[in-house]
DNA sequence: TTTGGCACTCAGCACAAAGGAGTGCTAAAA
DNA sequence: TTTTAGCACTCCTTTGTGCTGAGTGCCAAA
C-alpha cells in the first residue's frame, strides 16, 4: 500500500514545508526553484506538487495560490524528512545560564524552565508539575496550627515541597505528632507515594483492630496528608508569542486558544500523554483530539528524577513551527532539568 | 479656577460616557436625545458637547463622528458623577459561592478570588499575594533535609504558608533544631515579620558577643529564613477577556498588553499603590504612568487580615469599563476576602 | 436660551477594474 | 519517457471611485 515517496518528491515536499514554516505564505512552484536549490523547472515542480496534493500532503487554499502543508504533510516531515540539528554552544549556554543564579526550590526551577523554553523557542513554554503520586517520599513534618488543624509539610526526594492542611477529628498533642512524624519518616523514606499509600492501606486492613492507637492515628493522618486531590498543575509562559503568529490573527480563534490555556485541563491532558514516552514527542493539530487546538502543535519531552519519570515539558505553537530548531531545545531542556533534579538535594 | 460644571452639562457628560461604555462607539447628539431621557434638541446637546470638548472632557475622532470621553472625562465621571449601585443578592451569592467548596489554604483562596473577579466582571482579575513583611508570625518549623540544608516552613496568622530553603555553615542536629524552633515559636508568635526582623537585629547587636550559642544560631537561621527576597507575586486570571475588547483589536497593541501582564512587575507596582488606600481606587489610563497601559484602567481595593492590610486585588480592563458595576464587585470581594482571612485558622 | 434648518465633512461601504501570482494542460524538446 | 516552455485561466488582492449617512458647526428664528 504505502508506496514510498520518490526521492525527488520528498525533497520538494521538504522544501515546501520549510519555506512555508519560514514565511507563512502559500508556496508556489517558481519561488521553490529559485531559492531552494531545486534543479528543475517550475513546470516539473508543479507536476510533483499536484501529485503531493493528490496524496494528501499538501493543499492549496484556492486555485491561484501556492500550496501549504497538511497535517499529514507535517507528520511525514517530522517522521522522516526532518533532521534535527544539535544545539550549538551558544544556545546551550543561553539555556543553562537561566538556572545558574537560582536557588534550588523545585517550583522555581520549573517556572524558570517554562520561561526559558518560551524565551529560546519564541513560542509558548509548558511545564507540568510532578504529580504527587510519582514522587519519592523523603520527609514529612506536621505543624500543629490548632488542636484540630494540622499542616502537613511534605518534601519529595527531588525537592518538591507540598503543603496540605488537614482537619482531624481527634485532638493530637505535640508529643503525639512528634512520634507520628518519627515513625513515618523512619518507615516511609525512599518509597514512592504510590507505595506509601498502598502500604498504609494494607497495614490498616491487615490489623483491622489496630492495637496501637498512635499507629492508627499516624496512618490516618498521613493518608489524609498524602491524598492527591490535584488533577495536576501546569506552568505556562509566553502566551504572548501566540499573538505574533499570523495564523491566529483572527481574534475569535485567538481567544479560543487563550481560553484553552487558561483552563489548563486540556494542556494537562496533552502533557500527560508524553509521560510514558521516551525522547521527544510531537503532536500535530488534530492529533491533539481537541478542536480548540486543531491548529496547534506540541513538542514535548518527559523529565525525570532519581527514580523514573516525574513529568513532561514542552512547547506549544502553530502547526507551522520550526520543528528542527525547537525539538532539540525541548530535548535539551528536559535532560537538563532531569540532571538538575538528580544532583540537587542529595 | 475650577468652575463647577453646570448641572445640565454633567447630565449630558454622564449620558455620553455611559453610552460609550455600553457601545464602544462614538456618541452623537441625536442618539443621546433619543435614548437617554434628555429633554433637549440635538442642537442644544451639540452646543454642550462642543463646550465639553473645549474643556477637555471629550474628543471626537474626526469631524463627522460623535464624541468619546477623554481620560479627564472618565476621571470626572468616576469622581463626581458615578453612583455605584450595590450588588444584588444574586451577584453576592455568585461571588460567595466560589469560596464555599474550597479548603482553607490561603493561596488557593487568592487564586479563587482572582478567578471569581474575572468571571463576575468579565475583565481580567488581579490579586496580589501578601508580602512576607506585612504578615504576622504564627509558627515556624525547620525541616532538616541534610546536615547543612534546612527547609524553613513558615505559617502566617492569616494562613499563608511559605517555604524557604536555607543553606547553613554549621551543622545542626535535630535536637538543636527543635530547641531553636521552640524558642522562636515561643518568642515571636503574634509579631509582624517586620517586628520579628527588627527584634532579631537589635538583640543580635545588643549582645554582640552572644554567650548563648544556640540563641545565636536561632537568630541566624531565622533571619535567613525570613528574608523576603520576592518582589511580590500576583495572580492574574482571565486575560482572554481582553481579547474581546474592540479597542484592542489591533494585535500590536494587544501583544504589548499581554506581555506586560506576563512580566507582572508593572502590575505589582500598580497594585502596590493601593496598599495604603482605604476603599476602592480607580487608576485610569496614563495615571498608571506606564505607556504600555495607557489605554487600560484598574479598579483596586486592599484586603486585610487580623492586623492591617495584607494586599490588594482588583480588575484591569480598558478605560471604557462599566465602573458602576465593577467597583462594587471589587469592593465586595475585598471585604469578603478580608472576612474569610479573619475567621480562618483561629 | 433653545431650536430648526442647512451646508459641510468624512469614514465606511459597495462596486468595478486592474494587477499579479500561481495553476493545469498541451505540445515540443531532451 | 521525462522534462520544459508556453498559454489560457482562475481568483485573490489592490486600487480607485462614487455614494451614503451619521454627525457636525453655525446661523437665524422662536
Amino acid at each position: 500500500m504505502a508506496k514510498t515517496l520518490p526521492d525527488r518528491s520528498q525533497k520538494i515536499l521538504e522544501a515546501i514545508i520549510e519555506e512555508y514554516i519560514a514565511t507563512a505564505q502559500p508556496v508556489g512552484s517558481k519561488s521553490l526553484t529559485q531559492n531552494h536549490g531545486i534543479k528543475l523547472s517550475p513546470a516539473s515542480v508543479r507536476n510533483v506538487m499536484a501529485e503531493l496534493e493528490e496524496l494528501g500532503y499538501l493543499v492549496s487554499p484556492h486555485t491561484s495560490a501556492g500550496r501549504i502543508p497538511t497535517e499529514k504533510g507535517y507528520r511525514f516531515y517530522v517522521d522522516t524528512l526532518l533532521q534535527v540539528n544539535d544545539l550549538n554552544c551558544r544556545q546551550k549556554d543561553q539555556i543553562e545560564l537561566q538556572y545558574q543564579q537560582h536557588g534550588l526550590q523545585m517550583a522555581d526551577m520549573l517556572r524558570e524552565a517554562s520561561r526559558t523554553l518560551s524565551l529560546v523557542s519564541h513560542y509558548t513554554g509548558l511545564v507540568m508539575v510532578p504529580r504527587l503520586k510519582v514522587t519519592i517520599f523523603r520527609h514529612i513534618e506536621f505543624v500543629r496550627l490548632s488542636p484540630r488543624q494540622i499542616l502537613a509539610v511534605f518534601v519529595t526526594q527531588s525537592g518538591l515541597i507540598q503543603n496540605k492542611l488537614v482537619e482531624i477529628d481527634e485532638e493530637l498533642t505535640p508529643r503525639d505528632l512528634e512520634q507520628i512524624t518519627n515513625y513515618l519518616n523512619h518507615t516511609m523514606t525512599g518509597l514512592s507515594i504510590q507505595e506509601v499509600r498502598t502500604r498504609i492501606v494494607t497495614e490498616m486492613t491487615q490489623e483491622k483492630a489496630l492495637y496501637d492507637r498512635l499507629l492508627r492515628r499516624a496512618f490516618a493522618l498521613s493518608s489524609a496528608a498524602l491524598v492527591d486531590e490535584s488533577s495536576g498543575d501546569i506552568i505556562i509562559e509566553g502566551t504572548s508569542y501566540f499573538l505574533e503568529q499570523p495564523e491566529f490573527s483572527d481574534l475569535k480563534c485567538m481567544k479560543r486558544i487563550v481560553q484553552t490555556f487558561e483552563q489548563k485541563s486540556i494542556l494537562i491532558d496533552l502533557l500527560d500523554r508524553g509521560l510514558d514516552t521516551e525522547g521527544v514527542q510531537v503532536i500535530i493539530g488534530s492529533e491533539t483530539k481537541y478542536s480548540e487546538l486543531a491548529d496547534c502543535s506540541l513538542i514535548t519531552a518527559a523529565y525525570s528524577g532519581k527514580r523514573g519519570t516525574l513529568g513532561t515539558l514542552g512547547v506549544i505553537g502553530p502547526n507551522r513551527m520550526p520543528y528542527s530548531t525547537i525539538i532539540p531545545i525541548v530535548d535539551y531542556t528536559a535532560n537538563l532539568i532531569s540532571r538538575l533534579l538528580d544532583t540537587d538535594n542529595d
